[in-house]
DNA sequence: GTCTATAAGAAGATAGAC
DNA sequence: GTCTATCTTCTTATAGAC
């Protein structure tokens, strides 16, 4: 990683933890190993370095948003393997979905940077219900739509049990970011809440 | 209100709209119409304002809290009440207290500040998981295990039906605090998802 | 590209008159 | 209790040598 990358890596965790007000360039220089001056030859002020983070995260969503269209569209063709969504295999792609978000470095300290930053800038308060609103709803509600479609899941409002399943999920989520300590707990809940889901909405034949 | 409160009052919206770093103690002086110094005859420094603020807050919620308990116990006492539940009574209960949240200054900025602090000091996160993650499903779920007593609601899960329940209207909250002009979207929503869940929970004899 | 030195300005807080 | 004047410190950013 080159110095210019370094910087926007280490003032993204100083701002997710902190928020940018009460990061100084003095303290990302320093996590670099640089001194603040030398950060102006990479960033022309310290708020070029902030939207240098919301354009770079934007990229990697966007990418990620475009691999996984491809995959629910391939899915939708082969309605097969919603047919055969068991109440294991749910609970397999929920935690992987929670704990990927949880775990995931750049989306952790993206969404703890943009959850303090968010009623700064009206675009900020946009991209963070693009990504952890509207985007999520959006997409789990086209795989629920297929598992309808498949038999596996039964409703007469697709929206709404997209938001049964996506709201505590993401409700976990916030609390794992605001207290770590909490997640062996949280972990358990979503299995329970998963278990449910399944059996509210689930064919169970 | 004397000059101590309305310092109060008008560092507490500041607080909410920019967070504490961006909140000048000469922009809340000038709000409450004197001079930054004056500001300091009626507390130590800006950091006092704001610990005031948490005190004062902390004061109301308990305050509530209690008349909550006793109005559960009261209410548990007399379980007529709750067999007579029907969806439009949950819809009116849903809506009342999603609407109370939002729309009561103090709650409605209070919650908007500790977003923007919770990651600054463990106690912060503490306060907000608190507040709006433990306390509503502990209150909501004992109003729940009453219901279900009573025979309105069926599940052999209180905790994750009542997740189920209050997860979806803290995640809304969330929306509405970021981009207000969303709550007629969101009290739609709110809306579908309280009679889903009725239809999911409920006994519908 | 990195450094030291430093300018420029902002923000918190105090002193002391009224 | 409020004001004006002021101090001090912190922070961003630039200048210019290496």
């Amino acid at each position: 990683m080159n110095t210019k990358e370094k910087i926007l890596d280490e003032a993204l965790t100083l701002f997710s933890e902190k928020g940018y007000a009460n990061v100084f360039v003095g303290d990302i220089a320093e996590r670099v190993g640089i001194k603040a001056p030398s950060l102006y030859k990479h960033y022309k002020n310290k708020q070029a370095i902030f939207d240098a983070i919301i354009d770079e995260m934007n990229r990697r969503f966007e990418e990620q948003a475009k691999a996984m269209q491809i995959n629910g569209n391939d899915a939708a063709k082969d309605a097969g393997i919603y047919k055969s969504m068991s109440e294991d295999r749910l609970l397999k792609l929920g935690r992987e979905f929670f704990l990927y978000y949880l775990h995931d470095d750049y989306n952790r300290k993206f969404r703890k940077m943009l959850t303090i930053e968010q009623f700064h800038e009206k675009d900020l308060a946009e991209e963070y219900s693009k990504l952890y609103v509207d985007d999520p709803l959006s997409y789990q509600g086209m795989l629920f739509g297929f598992m309808v479609t498949a038999g596996v899941l039964k409703t007469d409002n697709v929206q709404v049990m997209t938001l049964h399943f996506y709201a505590p999920i993401y409700f976990m989520l916030t609390v794992c970011d605001r207290q770590p300590e909490r997640e062996p707990e949280m972990l358990k809940l979503l299995d329970a809440h998963i278990i449910q889901f399944d059996r509210l909405y689930g064919r169970n034949e």
